[in-house]
DNA sequence: TGACATAGTGTAGACGCGACACTAACTTTG
DNA sequence: CAAAGTTAGTGTCGCGTCTACACTATGTCA
């Protein structure tokens, strides 16, 4: 059997926040490469004793000091000349991050920074279809599971929860209809609580019964 | 960054077909091994210079002679205890091969065989996991695409392609609800011929339009 | 010609989904 | 303190879809 040796293993993470009514990635921008200029997802070499979902969540750590977030794999990419230095396999992730755990991160820098997915920079390597696929899975999931929820706080509105829908799917939804559909799914909870207002009528306060969870429904 | 050096890069296949109304996987049987006695998938290391699918293709036609069969990735495993030899991440592949395209290929030998999905022998690895992933992915996908259909022949009868369905699912399904719903695909066509009889009323056969496209339904 | 075996067909009730517009409650300002 | 502004919150009706369910049609074979 053929045992060429591969020059790598990588993993990359799409690293999704929703912030100014905008579903956002990310990107960490390149320095002396073939790629300089460019802007590419967090990632890199998978160590010999590192599980590939435990690497994952180790960059995605390391990047935003975040943990414990909603994190899945996507998918692998191997073209052979889709990193122009040598051979290199990345095992995609996703995760998903609730903007109220990004205290400590910059919004933007020189070398991190929080880009809208529909106005990506120009990316690295295969990047740009890595994120793509990434949000159409994330999208498709909005449909047959509890997955929004992984983008809330501790608490929250209907209205919130169906402006993330909304920004995920880039298109408005029947308010009617929607708090219909997610009011009766079981991981969501009326607190009771009635405040935190704007200068308009207050709205109920609700919270997700089992956070780390994320149902399959239909 | 950490760079130290993987062991290796490999797919595996979880080859399916249909015979005698089961779900059968293809296997081989290991010799020289910590897994001697054991079963496996097909599979093997990735050259450097082959793309992922194109090595998961190759593997296919390497065991069964098959090739244009609809293949899909399915995941990949990256434990790092995964091999008891070194570290080695699987990138795992599945594949529908119609009974039909099996002309030549050994049902049941010493170092090849066919496993009903429900059946298997002991498997080294995670393969068993690999398996049963697989199959959920495909049984899955019956409900919202055409998948189905890549087990099918040049013609066929609904009744065959009920048949199909009931073996992946492993329930029955009411014979006049499946010919509603699957009558009014839009890539499944009537003939016009009806024969090809038993010892009863002969069947009208049909025919997939774009045989080699899945499409996503509902 | 009758027994047998599979092919083939329709309907009625339950349910889910989408379209659609107004009232409720709080804040702010004049 | 009244009115305007702003978001929260609510129900119904029609349509299409899914399910449960049983009998007739058409061939073969003895």
């Amino acid at each position: 059997m053929t045992e060429r040796q591969l020059t790598g293993l990588a993993t990359d993470v799409v690293v999704f926040t929703i912030s100014e009514h905008r579903l956002r990635v990310l990107l960490v921008s390149r320095s002396r490469d073939p790629y300089a200029g460019c802007w590419s997802l967090p990632g890199g070499m998978v160590p010999i004793d590192e599980g590939l979902e435990e690497c994952a969540s180790r960059m995605l750590r390391e990047k935003t000091g975040v943990h414990g977030v909603y994190l899945e794999q996507l998918y692998s990419f191997g073209e052979p000349e889709r990193d122009p230095r040598g051979r290199v396999v990345s095992v995609s992730y996703y995760a998903l991050v609730p903007p109220g755990r990004l205290q400590g991160v910059a919004l933007n820098g020189d070398t991190l920074g929080w880009w809208p997915v529909d106005q990506l920079p120009e990316l690295a390597f295969d990047h740009d279809a890595i994120v793509r696929m990434a949000h159409q899975r994330l999208a498709a999931k909005l449909e047959y599971s509890t997955i929004a929820l992984q983008f809330m706080g501790e608490r929250f509105t209907l209205s919130e929860l169906q402006s993330v829908y909304e920004t995920i799917l880039g298109e408005p939804l029947d308010k009617r209809n929607f708090r219909k559909r997610v009011r009766n799914l079981p991981c969501i909870e009326d607190t009771g609580e009635r405040f935190r207002a704007g200068k308009h009528r207050p709205a109920r306060l609700f919270r997700v019964t089992r956070p780390h969870r994320v149902e399959i429904i239909k």
